[in-house]
DNA sequence: TAATAAATACTACAGTTGTAAAAGTAGGAG
DNA sequence: CTCCTACTTTTACAACTGTAGTATTTATTA
């Protein structure tokens, strides 16, 4: 029973603002979300209430205001997460995602060799 | 105006098979699906309409049964569906997303000298 | 203490999704 | 020509989502 909750889309992005700063209250959260999407405070509000109901989110009470920090950790979720990515859009590997990549030539001469670069250092790094 | 209609998970199971075999008929791409997922034959058509109805499918009247036909390049979708994960969750590029699984040892050796191998593939390939 | 401002709690509502049951229709078997 | 069977069409319905409005509580200020 693995128990990663279900979250949405616009959810997620409240997530991450809580992730990078947790323990945070909600003004702030209101804060920082207002601006980059134009969601109404209400909104928000709905959104860190159901998160905290999926069990999310923690809230405690701090004086007047709520205070949340995360349960799932925003690690284990992006892999939860493409994880099943790449078993719906890619039989379940990486590699042929970037295969399919490199063959639809979405990737620039760039972004080959930095990948290039990438596995020889992972090359560097002793081997267990 | 791109017009990607979106297209649900179950949705894309249904996708799949019509990607692999149309033009196909109500009742074969019934039997495909009824197999692999356990749905009863009333959930397919459901979908099967939803999917006209979004025009990632074109249905035509063949005698008695109809018979489908995409109006979505499943490579355009997968590619469409690629850059939003990617942008959710990686800040919008591949290399990201490879960087973070070698980081996290989500690959093994295997993978990585295969990854490697397409790599270097790539590079055979002679370059506009 | 009473009014105000700020925050929290409750309610709403339409669109999408998963999952199908029920009802209608037309072609083929007798 | 009639009934059955295979298809198609219509209808259902709850959970989840995006997007808030309204109402209530509480701390602060005059």
């Amino acid at each position: 029973m693995k128990g990663i909750p279900q979250i949405s889309e616009a959810e997620f992005e409240v997530m991450k603002v809580i992730w990078d700063f947790e323990p945070i209250s909600t003004p702030e959260v209101v804060e920082k979300l207002s601006n980059k999407n134009d969601w109404k405070p209400n909104t928000i509000h709905t959104m860190l209430a159901r998160l905290v109901k999926k069990k999310a989110l923690q809230a405690r009470k701090d004086g007047r205001v709520f205070v949340y920090t995360t349960l799932v950790e925003k690690n284990e979720y992006v892999e939860h997460k493409s994880k099943s990515f790449l078993q719906q859009f890619f039989g379940g590997t990486l590699n042929s995602m970037v295969l399919n990549f490199i063959e639809n030539d979405k990737l620039s001469k760039e972004d080959l060799s930095e990948l290039k670069e990438i596995l020889s250092k992972r090359d560097k790094k002793g081997e267990k």
